[in-house]
RNA sequence: GUCCUCAUCGUCUAGAGGCCUAGGACACCGCCCUUUCACGGCGGCGACACGGGUUCGAAUCCCGUUGGGGACGCCA
């Protein structure tokens, strides 16, 4: 049997991280298995889907590498995959159900259905349809009609007694069948309910494994039913555990990011987003933690995967964007702190490529998302100089810091290569001849260039700078000195 | 409330009856490297939810308790 899955977003928000990982453990097992990928749009509910949503979407899957070989945009033999474009489909089925008396038109109005729930609740029972438009005469019927009611189909369970499957990873499951009821697969609108369209989708497109969240285990049974009903064979079902926030529970808003997109304008790499997202809920078996989604698509399993659920753990996400940064070339981390910066609205314009690259590659290591670009090269980056206060209190607190200062500028100013030899060298010199630590003239002129006391290297800061911007933030640096230092008038 | 399900360090996890004095990673704390920070190296802290069984032997199997999550829609 050919390998064929499916995800089956419905456009009504943003890539959650949870779809996305339910998307990419898709992709792993059509790849790693050699079957295909097919992507599904679930937007029958018209009011809340949106083009907007679906555009998201699909960058976003596009974003993260992850290629659909059907679907909107690539076609394919068993299309459309857009369910509002099968609603015949789902009608025609729905009729063959009706005609073999597997369901029938219910008349109860959502405000009625919603009330005997509530009672139900109350009386501590579970909340089921109660079947009664089954019984319906057509004169009854009629009479419903005329009063201008309209019709849902519902589906009719019959006699159960349980219904299970083995779960490819929950394992085991099954229901009692006194918990199903008589449920809706046709909405009075005639638009297929989730339920019924995913079954009658997942056969015709040949689906050989469902692999969803597990938030969808209990609607299972009632697509057994289904299955059962039309005596289609079953497809494999593997449901994924959710993702859930820092406080355990499920990942939402209040957490902070939650959409795919969120993290990629924080500054998140692609590649780090897939490695963590399949770590979340599947593991390798060995001490590995790195890969790439080539490495993943040889090595995923479902067997493999975990049966409880994965809390969102962001720190863990920033150490592996560093470590998937580390890995990049320099020339492509470039590109993309690049790509990053413009999609920011951040003009680096006027600054050429060489130096681009330059200020990259000054940052090195201590890059652990796009977005630290802004912060370790602040001092670059923008032309004024924002001073953290901390960090000069310090300079202030301590001796012969403005003399000191001005004098490094002298030394920069009359430094006619500038390069980092020349400025390490130029640098190391005075320090000796003022018979202070090389450290401690570093460290205050580090102060006085950036702002802060965290920074990439000295010299390198001093390059990027250029002589004159250098030259004057040290000279600047060593007025203010003086003007606030209390130790500024004591003599030595 | 009813049903389903889950349960190893704070977090992600390895563990499929003896290999476990429970391994790795993130985070945290030291030390080293070092012009700061970061990277890297070394070390430390830190878990089998609880209670019963089964077994010569249980983190691993069974039952219960507790706790978490999910589902109960003419949403998906």
């Amino acid at each position: 049997m050919s390998i064929r899955v499916r995800f089956a977003p419905s456009p009504t928000g943003y890539l959650h991280v949870g779809g996305a990982r339910t998307a990419l453990f898709n992709d792993l097992y059509a790849r790693r298995h050699g079957g295909v990928f097919v992507l599904r749009i679930e937007d029958t509910d018209a009011a809340r889907s949106t083009d907007e949503s679906l555009t998201a979407i699909l960058d976003s899957l596009k974003w993260l590498g992850l290629n659909w070989d059907e679907g909107p945009g690539v076609g394919g033999e068993l299309g459309p995959y857009f369910q509002s474009e099968r609603r015949a489909l789902y009608a025609r089925h729905a009729e063959a159900l009706r005609a073999a008396g597997r369901a029938y038109p219910c008349y109860c109005t959502s405000e009625e259905l919603e009330e005997r729930r509530k009672a139900q609740m109350t009386r501590s029972e579970a909340p089921r349809y109660d079947g009664r438009c089954r019984a319906l005469d057509a004169a009854s019927r009629a009479k419903l009609e005329a009063e201008g009611r309209g019709a849902a189909l519902r589906f009719v369970r019959g006699e159960v007694t349980e219904v299970g499957w083995t779960d490819r990873v929950a394992g085991t499951i099954a229901f009692p069948g006194e918990v199903l009821d008589d449920f809706v697969i046709l909405r009075s609108d005639g638009l297929p309910t989730y339920n019924f369209a995913c079954v009658v989708d997942d056969h015709e497109m040949r689906i050989s494994h469902v692999i969803r969240g597990d938030d969808h285990i209990s609607n299972t049974p009632r697509q057994l039913l289904l299955y059962r009903a039309f005596g289609w064979e079953l497809p494999e079902f593997a449901h994924v555990p959710m993702i859930l926030g820092a406080d355990g529970s499920r990942l939402s808003k209040r957490h902070g990011a939650t959409s795919v997109e969120a993290y990629r304008d924080l500054g998140y790499l692609p590649e780090a987003m897939v490695n963590f997202l399949a770590l979340l809920g599947w593991s390798p078996g060995d001490n590995r933690e790195l890969f790439s989604l080539a490495e993943l698509e040889q090595l995923f399993s479902l067997e493999r995967c975990g049966s409880s659920p994965a809390v969102f753990n962001t720190e863990k996400l920033e150490w592996m964007n560093g470590q998937h940064l580390k890995r990049l070339s320099e020339e492509e981390r470039v590109r993309r702190v690049e790509a990053y910066l413009a999609a920011r609205g951040i003009d680096v314009s006027r600054r050429s490529p060489a130096w681009i690259a330059q200020l990259v590659h000054a940052i090195g290591d201590r890059l652990k998302t796009l977005a630290d670009v802004e912060f370790y090269g602040a001092f670059a980056l923008k032309d004024t100089l924002e001073m953290d206060p901390v960090a000069w209190n310090e300079l202030c607190a301590k001796p012969e810091v403005g003399p000191r200062l001005e004098a490094l500028a002298d030394r920069l100013a009359k430094d006619t290569a500038y390069s980092l030899e020349s400025l390490e060298a130029a640098t190391r010199g005075l320090a000796a001849e003022l018979g202070v630590k090389p450290g401690e003239l570093m460290s205050a002129a580090r102060v006085a260039l950036t702002g802060r006391k965290i920074a990439p290297g000295l010299f390198e800061v001093m390059s990027l700078l250029g002589k004159e911007r250098a030259v004057a933030r040290l000279r600047e640096a060593a007025s203010q000195w003086r003007a606030e230092s209390p130790l500024a008038n004591v003599s030595k």
